[in-house]
DNA sequence: CTAGTGGCTGTGGTTGGACCACACAAAGTA
DNA sequence: TACTTTGTGTGGTCCAACCACAGCCACTAG
């Protein structure tokens, strides 16, 4: 086995025995590097990897919030493995677009009717700020991107909704590509307002079908404007 | 940013414009740190973190199949993270067992009439090897999980299917150290031979909805029997 | 001529040591 | 009291070696 995947196996049992808990600090790589008997370098590919994981955050200096600290950062570590294997090309963007509105139609479903107004409350601001006319592309899709991982929050599963924030972090750059040659964004940007507040609208009023259709239809139909 | 930032991004950015493919061989460590301008303790770091994305195998020695090769091996890190945050708690198993529902039977619905006898034959394979009464529990659970996968490959959606992958080798360990606890095994095992024939056979007959509920009720029982 | 053997070479894996930038904390100073 | 300086411990980076490994190749014994 090699020295970097004994410190990452060590590190994680501690995790999952509880004996390192969110928002502990790790003790410094030095320190770490004499315990189990590896050097330093062994140790820092092991935090490297733990950090691209999303389970721990690392700051130079002294203090509270230096050193290695653990996390819980789930989204990053699925974004960075969807960009790069979408880079390969052995993940085709229809499968996302696909896996998109399978897990977001079953989340407004579940939300409809769960989700009381103070739930609703994030989601109904946003679409404000996206009623904004002089807003850029770039900032819509943002706001737009944050909406509909909020509405996939309002279903109550962590991992849905942190694979659907995945889901758009990944494809977000495909999309701000393909903006530019839209032949009317002001006509497009028109449209999906429109959608997001019918979807939002089903949402509070507990229709599940009509919500789960409505932003099937909605995802499905931004893709096929796009041509991705 | 820092020094093994800048290599992923190089090598990252190499990937997406397809000047490195599968199969490719990158440069030496030494070769990339020179290219790059960094040590090569910066390289490796990089390197590292691609291996556990799955993006690229190492291997020592000469040869072919020496040096960091390129692969596409989207299902271990997704398995890592999982497990990983699992580990913290942050990650309620209960929203595992719903995603892997919500997935399993739309795929199983998806592939129902679509699905040839020929792709059908891996599936009935692993039924009649799982049919076997002196099974190990252990053994019986590996085909388990190869037999839900090769269900949910058959949707043909290459994100689904990893996903459906993943969830099951995260859990695999939470389900193996549940299965002694078990009051029966042997007729526990029965009822899921009699369940997973019943799938396979409403996915073969093209009734989709028979499928999809079916394979919800199977895998909602078992982890209500097993009290997960 | 063939089969085996030993060294050569290039690969990743690992180590120890050194230095840097950083940020806070404490001692010193106006 | 308020500011400045110094000290200390952190991660970040680099370097120069050495190891283990595996293929390759020339040499040698049969």
């Amino acid at each position: 086995m090699k020295a970097y995947e004994l410190v990452l196996q060590r590190i994680e049992a501690e995790i999952s025995e509880g004996r390192l808990r969110i928002g502990d600090r790790l003790p410094g790589e030095r320190a770490l590097a004499e315990r189990f008997g590896v050097s330093r370098t062994s140790v820092r590919e092991a935090i490297r990897v733990l950090e691209v994981m999303g389970a721990i955050r690392t700051a130079a200096g002294s203090g509270p919030d230096a050193g290695a600290i653990i996390v819980a950062e789930p989204r990053s570590p699925l974004t960075s493995a969807l960009r790069l294997h979408l880079a390969t090309s052995h993940l085709p963007i229809a499968d996302i677009v696909q896996t998109r509105v399978l897990l977001e139609s079953w989340a407004v479903r579940e939300a409809s009717g769960k989700a009381g107004a103070a739930e609703l409350a994030g989601a109904e601001r946003l679409l404000d700020a996206m009623d904004d006319p002089g807003l850029a592309p770039e900032q819509f899709h943002l706001l737009d991107a944050e909406f509909h991982v909020s509405l996939s929050a309002l279903a109550g599963n962590v991992l849905v909704s942190t694979v659907m924030a995945s889901l758009r972090d990944a494809i977000h750059g495909y999309v701000m590509a393909v903006v530019p040659e839209l032949p009317d964004w002001e006509t497009t940007a028109a449209g999906l307002r429109r959608e997001h507040h019918a979807v939002l609208r089903a949402v509070r009023d507990g229709d599940g079908d009509a919500a789960a259709s409505l932003v099937a239809a909605h995802i499905e139909d931004f893709y096929r404007t796009a041509r991705l």
